[in-house]
DNA sequence: ATGGTCGTTGCACGA
C-alpha cells in the first residue's frame, strides 16, 4: 500500500497539480489538508472517476481535510470522536482504508507563542490523543498523518537559530508530539532516515524552496505494527517545483500489507 | 535587509 500526505493549500487552486501527481505517483491512500472547500464543493465524482473513494471534512475558505482511497474507505468520522463539543474548525477526518485506521490532520498553526491560537494548538494536540483513545487503540493498525505544524527536532528546520522564540519548534509543541509517540506512534520518516535533514514545507517568499529554507512539519505517524511494515518513505520534492505548486511537498510511505 | 508570496476574499488576513 502506498500512502501519502499532502497539504495542497487550496484544492481548487491545486487541481491540475493534484491530477497530474495522482497519475504519476499512483498512491493507494491520500490524506489531504487545507482543501479550503465547503463540504459540498469537494470533487467527489471526479476522484471517483480516477478510482478513489473519498471523505471530506470541509468548512469553506479555510482548513478542510480529506482522505482518498483505492483500497476501501469505511467507517468515516468527521471531527473528533471523543464525545466533547465538536471543534469549530475542519481539521480532522478519519476512515478505515485497507485495514488501517487512517486520520488526516491539519494541526492549528499557532501563529505566535503569546497568541490564543498557540493555546488552541496545544489543546488540539492533547485532544487528538483523547480522540485516538475513543476511536481506536495503540495495538491497532493506525496512521495519523498530515500537517502537524510542528518540527519534531532541530534537524527538522533549516536553521534552528532563526526559530528561537517561534512556533513549530517550541518545547511545549515538541512535548505534545512526544506524548503522541508515548501513546504508541512512530515518526515513520525519521525511523527510516535517522540523520537526513529533509523538509516538507518551504515558504513561498524570498526563494525559500530554492535556498532549501524549509521545515519538516508534514509527518506520517503510525503505530508500531504499521511502522514495522513500512518499507520506504520519501518527500516528493518534484511536486514542490514547477507551475503553481503548493508550499508543501507530499510525503509518501510504502507499507507491506 | 524584520522584507519576500500565494490563497482566500474583497481592498486585509492567514500561512
Amino acid at each position: 500500500m502506498r500512502l501519502a500526505t499532502w497539504n495542497v493549500n487550496s484544492l481548487r487552486a491545486r487541481m491540475p497539480r493534484v491530477d497530474e501527481w495522482l497519475l504519476d505517483v499512483q498512491p493507494d491512500v491520500v490524506c489531504m489538508q487545507e482543501t479550503k472547500l465547503a463540504e459540498d464543493a469537494f470533487p467527489t465524482e471526479h476522484f471517483a472517476e480516477m478510482g478513489y473513494e473519498s471523505v471530506h471534512h470541509g468548512q469553506g475558505q479555510w482548513n478542510g481535510v480529506a482522505i482518498l482511497s483505492k483500497v476501501g474507505l469505511v467507517n468515516p468520522v468527521r471531527n473528533f470522536a471523543d464525545g466533547q463539543p465538536l471543534d469549530a474548525e475542519a481539521r480532522l477526518v478519519t476512515a478505515t482504508c485497507g485495514g488501517i485506521r487512517v486520520s488526516s490532520v491539519y494541526v492549528p498553526n499557532g501563529r505566535e507563542l503569546d497568541n490564543d491560537h498557540y493555546q488552541y494548538k496545544l489543546a488540539w494536540m492533547k485532544r487528538l490523543i483523547d480522540h485516538l483513545n475513543a476511536d481506536t487503540s495503540s495495538s491497532d493498525a493506525v496512521i495519523v498523518t498530515g500537517d502537524y505544524n510542528i518540527a519534531p527536532e532541530d534537524i527538522d528546520v533549516y536553521n534552528p537559530a532563526d526559530f528561537i522564540g517561534a512556533t513549530h519548534v517550541s518545547e511545549a509543541e515538541r512535548q505534545v508530539l512526544r506524548d503522541l509517540e508515548s501513546w504508541g506512534m512512530v515518526d515513520v520518516f525519521r525511523q527510516h532516515h535517522p540523520d537526513d535533514k529533509l523538509f516538507s514545507w518551504w515558504d513561498y517568499r524570498a526563494g525559500g524552496f530554492n535556498q532549501n529554507k524549509g521545515m519538516r512539519i508534514d509527518l506520517i505517524m503510525a503505530t508500531s505494527s504499521v511502522a514495522a511494515k513500512s518499507r520506504w518513505t520519501i518527500v516528493d520534492r518534484q511536486a514542490r517545483k514547477g507551475e503553481k505548486p503548493s508550499d508543501h511537498a507530499p510525503v509518501l510511505v510504502d507499507i507491506d500489507v
